[in-house]
DNA sequence: CTGAAAGCGCTTACAG
DNA sequence: CTGAAAGCGCTTACAG
């Protein structure tokens, strides 16, 4: 099966290949109404298809952006990439969503992919430790923004969550509901990410404002499989929390098992607060209070910044990073 | 930022441009072990990094595959698009995703723009309404893999669940609990849809075959959003349904929105059995029986089949489709 | 063992 | 108002 080609439309409709290009990129400034016609009705003819590979390697501009995410099993991941797209796709731009896998090496090996197929930005939840990489995209001025994280000393502006407000409001909501026995457990393989920060900041300085002492068997930071275990610690001692609150969707989860499998009552022998609002918090049993993300905002936000970055070439930011605030979803598990 | 391109290389190395290129391909069969040193410390001085773009013109093979979704908010849809991309990276392909939303327009739109891009090849959940498109990349001899639904007069070969099977599970299992009176809700805007068509036959076939007179006010099949309208009426009768097969993940997320608000007892009251095993079946209260698919493989069957056709060249199927076992995943809501 | 040349399918100054 | 020519960055027969 022979492709068609614009040579093939041009002689089609004896024109040059010249002004079948013209004609596909509109600028008939001068184009004649009959010539135009005749292109048309060759391009319906041939059933004709401009090959973009071609178009891109001349305009230096595939018209396709990268995201990278840290993990794409968050629910928070899906969201956000889902929300790019439906920005990009409005502005003509194709995305293709690659999965670190919370691993620098996968992290580095898709930036450099996708800036081999020439994608013209990418959106980047950084592992943080790759951060020559980084640099150098900065060095080159090449378009990216982060998301989720920012990097330390990385001049790249990240959409983020107001973290140490999440956790704040969920620490407000436990106090008020008369619990002063807060255990947080979060995950994260790699230290030094910074939701895991500012969550934990969050916490500790809420329960400063609240006249609470830290405890540090009450936190803990573990990778999902071992939650159940951190768990059995954590509730073990003899001054158990009687409040925990989940850094994500995924511990989330990971303690609703656990208080299943115990047979333990929410809230009344445990109190639970999830961030990242979980598509079955409304209709569980007891009904899930959650701190969402705006999601769909972040996305948006972060799509439209790149695309800016993309089409004024003005790659500094102007602003170190945007902030989202966090909404207490007010449920039954406290 | 002057991009690198192979032009510097080779002057870099004091070689020509073949030369480099037959070195990045690995053709060094006759390749003098210095130029090769030469070229590799070029390539490295300069951080050279080949034009994909450039590649795939002149080689007409992007190593880039497209896959259309029906609708992306199925945890099916996520699932298997999750398992292609693993598969597709194992083998050196990048792969697009694109949510059709249900919409054969959208689909329309994002089959021709992917084929604009020179995706290798494609694999469509299909609406069933783009029957020509579909005709013509076949006739095209263009590599495309269907999942999910397969299209009446199509001959492409479809990778799906066993669908009556799965309903015949789930009515057995209600059966043998002594449910009698079992009703069916589906979302499917288009009627014509393969799962939504054979689970009604399943469950149909099932019915009869334990004796069960078919009552078609147990039956429904409306949107997402009016799956709370469609239960009031359903379950108003004067015999209601003490049973309910929920078709997919979005419906059994509406059954159990509507039981909790309607203070119903999971099964005493109303006994459900949801198809596709959705996370919090096993630690809602109570678990969630359901009818699990194979997501893991039907992903990666349909993968692999697609890369088949793309490198075998061999676009004719030698059967009509592949066919995957659900799994009743037995646990207290029945 | 290596290089010169043509070509993939477009776009874009420029000439007329 | 339209066309001839060059060029984007590669690969690939072919010649030597």
């Amino acid at each position: 099966m022979k492709k068609i080609t614009i040579a093939d439309v041009a002689n089609q409709a004896t024109v040059s290949k010249s002004t079948v290009s013209q004609y596909l990129n509109e600028r008939y400034d001068y184009m004649g109404e009959e010539t135009k016609a005749r292109i048309k009705k060759a391009i319906e003819d041939l059933g004709y298809q401009p090959n973009i590979v071609a178009r891109s390697l001349k305009q230096k501009s595939t018209k396709t952006i990268g995201v990278i995410v840290a993990n794409i099993l968050h629910t928070f991941s899906t969201e956000v990439s889902r929300s790019i797209e439906d920005v990009c796709n409005e502005e003509g731009f194709h995305t293709i969503v690659c999965n670190a896998d919370d691993d620098p090496v996968k992290e580095k090996r898709y930036i450099e992919m996708l800036r081999a197929k020439q994608v013209d930005g990418l959106i980047i939840f950084p592992t943080g430790n790759n951060r020559e990489l980084y640099q150098r995209m900065l060095d080159e001025k090449y378009p990216v923004v982060f998301l989720d994280r920012s990097v330390p000393d990385i001049p790249v502006s990240s959409i983020m969550l107001e973290n140490e407000v999440a956790s704040e409001l969920a620490i407000d909501h436990f106090v008020e509901k008369n619990h002063r026995r807060i255990g947080l457990i979060t995950t994260s393989i790699i230290d030094s990410i910074t939701p895991r920060l500012e969550r934990l900041k969050g916490y500790q300085n809420a329960l400063k404002k609240h006249g609470i002492a830290e405890n540090e068997n009450y936190i803990s930071s573990v990778a999902p499989q071992e939650v159940q275990t951190a768990l059995d610690q954590m509730l073990g001692q003899n001054q158990p929390p009687d409040a925990i609150l989940a850094g994500n969707d995924l511990v989330l989860m990971e303690i609703l098992k656990y208080v299943k499998q115990k047979d333990l009552r929410i809230p009344e022998d445990l109190a639970i607060i999830g961030i990242d609002d979980v598509s079955f918090a409304s209709f569980y049993t007891p009904t899930i209070t959650t701190v969402a993300q705006p999601t769909f905002k972040m996305g948006k936000m972060s799509a439209e910044l790149l695309l800016n970055k993309i089409k004024q070439n003005k790659i500094r930011d102007d602003r170190p990073d945007y902030r989202f605030k966090p909404t207490l979803m007010i449920r039954e598990s406290v």
